[in-house]
DNA sequence: TGTATTTTTTTTGTCGACAAAGAAAACGGA
DNA sequence: TCCGTTTTCTTTGTCGACAAAAAAAATACA
C-alpha cells in the first residue's frame, strides 16, 4: 500500500469527479511517478478516490486519446513506454513548433498576454532557485505554453502542448541524472525570448525560438548517449 | 426519424462497439451529414446500435477528445461548430504540414510505401472520374495521411491527421457549392509530388507540398469571400 | 519431470437502474 | 396579460452487478 489519502473522501460535486481523476493520473505520469509500462488498475484507483468504476474509466479514456496509457483489447491497461526510438522525429517536431510558435507570439501577441508570461517566467525562475526539478520542468512547458496561447493559433498550440506534455517525462529522465546544472541559462533564454516578442522582432524570436530549442535537445542528446556508452561498458 | 437500421441488432463482439460508434459518427460529422451545432442524443444512439449508453458514452469522449463535439457539462452535446474566426490560423498550419510531411516523405519514405501512395491516389482518381465529391474528399485526405506516414514521424503525421479530419468539413462546403471544377488538376499535383517524393528530390517535394497546400487554401478562401458578397447583397 | 488440459481467478466490457441538474411546462398573483 | 415561482420532464453522471476473455493455477497424463 502507498496511499493514505481515504480520509479526503469527501462530498464531490457531481462531474468533477473525472476532472480529478485525469488530472492527477496525468501529473503522475508525465512527473514519472507512475513509470512507463506499470500497470494501471480500474477497481484499485476507484477505491482509492472512492467513487465507481464509469468515471475512473472515462479518465483513463482521455488518457488513452493522448497516447498517456496504452489499452490492449480485453486485458490489462498501462503506462505508455517512451519511445526511444521515435525521439529524432519528436525532436524534430518540438523543435520546429519552438520556432514557430515564438515566432507568431512576436507578430500576434496583445499587452496582456506578456503578463501571463512573465508571470511563467517568474514562476520558473523560483523553481530554479529552489533547485525543485519537479516544479522546474512543469513550470518550463507551462512557461512555453503561455508563449505559444499568445501566438494565437489553437492549432499550434494544442500541438505544442502535447509534443511539451510528453517531453515532461524525458525531461525528468534528464534533470534525474544530471542534477541542475543548467537551468540557469534556460532562465536567461527565456528572458530574450520574452524581450523579441515583446519588440516584436520576428525574425529574432524566430531565431531564439530555435536555438532554444535545439538546444535543449542537444542537453537531452548527449544524456542519451552518455547512457548508451554505460551499457555497453558494463 | 431518419434511420432505419433497426435490422442490422446482430451479435457483436465484445469490445467491438466502441470502434463502431466511434468511426460511424465520426464519419458522419465529417462528411457534415450532422450538421455543426446539432444535438447528440445518447439515448437515440443507444437505441439506434442496439446496445447500451456505456459505450457511446466511450465513444463520444473520444470524439470530445478530437474536438469534434463539445459537451457542455450536465447538459447536452452536440457537434461542434466549425471555427470560422480561426481559419487563418487552421491554413496557416494546414500549409506548413503538407511542407513537412511532403518533404520528410522524400527523405524517408521506403519503396513500399509507394505502393500504399499510390493505391490511394487511384482511389482519390477514381473519385474524381466518378464526381463523387464525398469520396473525393475522405480519398484525398488518405493520400495524403499515406505520405505523412511514408515520412516516418508520428507526430507530424497524427497532427496532419486531424488537420485533415476538421478540414473534411470545410471542404465538403466547398464542394457543395463549387460543383467540381478543379479536382482534376489536383490529381495531376497528386502525380508531381509522387514523382518528387519517389526522386527523394526534398527541395521539389517542400515546394510542392507548400503550393498544393496554398492552392487548396486559396480556392477555400474564395469560396469564403463569395459568400461574403453574397450577404452583403442581400 | 515435463507438457497438455481443465478449472479457478482476475479484470474488463456492458447493462439496467437511479439520483442530480437543468430546462420546459404549469401555475398563481398582480 | 405579464412575470415570478413551483412542478414536471428530460438528460446526464454515477453506481452496483454480471457475463465474457484472458491469464494463472491446478490437475491429469505421459
Amino acid at each position: 500500500m502507498t496511499h493514505d489519502d481515504s480520509s479526503q473522501i469527501t462530498e464531490r460535486k457531481r462531474g468533477s469527479g473525472v476532472k480529478l481523476v485525469y488530472d492527477l493520473l496525468r501529473d503522475e505520469i508525465l512527473d514519472l511517478k507512475l513509470s512507463p509500462g506499470s500497470a494501471i488498475d480500474e477497481v484499485q484507483l476507484a477505491a482509492r478516490f472512492g467513487m465507481s468504476r464509469t468515471p475512473i474509466r472515462e479518465a483513463l479514456v482521455r488518457l488513452a486519446g493522448e497516447g498517456l496509457i496504452e489499452t490492449l483489447p480485453n486485458r490489462s491497461t498501462m503506462v505508455s513506454n517512451i519511445d526511444f526510438l521515435g525521439m529524432p522525429a519528436y525532436f524534430d517536431a518540438l523543435v520546429l513548433m519552438y520556432r514557430v510558435t515564438t515566432r507568431l507570439a512576436a507578430q500576434h501577441h496583445r499587452a496582456d498576454d506578456l503578463l501571463l508570461i512573465r508571470e511563467q517566467q517568474a514562476e520558473f525562475s523560483a523553481a530554479v532557485a529552489a533547485q525543485d526539478a519537479l516544479a522546474m520542468i512543469a513550470t518550463n512547458a507551462d512557461f512555453h505554453s503561455a508563449i505559444a496561447a499568445s501566438g494565437r493559433n489553437a492549432y499550434y498550440a494544442s500541438f505544442f502542448d502535447r509534443l511539451l506534455g510528453e517531453g515532461r517525462r524525458m525531461l525528468r529522465l534528464y534533470y534525474q541524472s544530471y542534477e541542475d546544472r543548467l537551468p540557469a541559462r534556460y532562465v536567461d533564454e527565456h528572458e530574450e525570448i520574452i524581450a523579441a516578442v515583446e519588440a516584436r522582432n520576428v525574425v529574432e524570436a524566430d531565431r531564439l525560438g530555435k536555438a532554444h530549442g535545439e538546444q535543449i535537445v542537444e542537453q537531452i542528446g548527449r544524456l542519451l548517449t552518455r547512457n548508451d556508452r554505460l551499457d555497453i561498458d558494463l
